[in-house]
DNA sequence: TCAACCTGTTTGGGTTGCCAAACTTTAAGG
DNA sequence: CCTTAAAGTTTGGCAACCCAAACAGGTTGA
């Protein structure tokens, strides 16, 4: 049960991935970032991001001109970038194939945007792109209308007993091949 | 922006999930569990865990007998295995569906199995299970199988050009749909 | 010009969660 | 029974991160 704890140790933490991307954002949709845009933007105090900035800015990824107007460097910009894609994948991914709501999607997304690894996210790109050329295949079309009615409809309580007698099956099967 | 932070104020941190499930895991293994044995099972020393299960026993999900011998008390159990099939479930889905190797579609679910909402949780199990039942159905079991071939054999770097261009369509479509 | 306001930084406090090390308790075996 | 070793707890440290509050500097409108 070793490396249950890769969990923190990430390349940039759930915060930091936050400030990052924030600036990101800023840049993008204003033209410039100081400490309390971010601030106002992540809903927290000028104080905290100032902190957290100077850990940024000492790791290299933060850089400031001599308006303090906040920039990424290099670095900076591809984590930014990396994160941002990958949370546009994961909550595509929960959108568009397990149907789940926008907001919901995007509130999951959020969350495990940085933990999902590189080579996960590549997989989910390529998923994503296979299916949207064949989505008009009878099958599978079929398969995602009826599974986002069925969420739809459903007073969902997890765990439900159809998810964990599933989730039993699963088990078995993952530790049975495991043996051979 | 509000929201970003629903990261950690989950009803279980990613530690307590793990002190959970250990727990469940050493009493299904070894019919019993006791501080040090769950400190082995995580790779952290007995104090760390005396004093998370102290936490935990206080918010009523641990309980311990007289002979030092941990359990789960009613609410315990069913977080420990909420969080346990939601683990087998992403892991499942990272595996079967996106081609995952085993060890990294562990380590993945291993990091965000706490953080999945309930609803995205039975929605990959609607899921998975629709899939089962058509895995034999041409479009879909070839899409699966040229997948799982280029994620094996491509050297991936993420993120690629590939998934640039395509999460940036990926967003437009997102943007563009949130102003209608 | 100067009060009011906005910015950014610093500092003391609090939380979670880990470690190391000292200590206490429990369990065993000779 | 008594020595030893394992198990459990406590405590002081440390690192992330957050807040609140006190300050310092810049901008602006009356």
């Amino acid at each position: 049960m070793t490396g249950w704890r890769e969990f923190d140790q990430n390349p940039v933490s759930h915060s930091a991935a936050h400030h990052l991307t924030t600036i990101q954002f800023l840049l993008d949709e204003f033209g410039y970032a100081r400490v309390s845009d971010v601030a106002r933007h992540l809903g927290i105090t000028r104080g905290s991001v100032s902190v957290t900035l100077k850990g940024l800015r000492q790791r290299g990824l933060v850089v400031e001109d001599e308006h303090k107007h906040l920039g990424l460097s290099e670095e900076g910009i591809r984590i930014a970038r990396g994160i941002h894609i990958k949370r546009i994948l994961v909550q595509t991914m929960l959108r568009d194939v397990l149907g789940i709501p926008d907001d919901l999607a995007e509130q999951d997304a959020c969350k495990i945007e940085h933990l999902v690894s590189d080579y996960t996210a590549e997989a989910i790109s390529k998923f994503l792109q296979k299916l949207s050329g064949i989505e008009s295949a009878e099958s599978i079309s079929k398969l995602f209308d009826d599974l986002k009615k069925e969420m739809a409809a459903a007073e969902i309580s997890f765990p439900s007993e159809e998810a964990q007698k599933f989730s039993d099956r699963l088990e078995q099967r993952l530790t049975e091949e495991e043996d051979q």
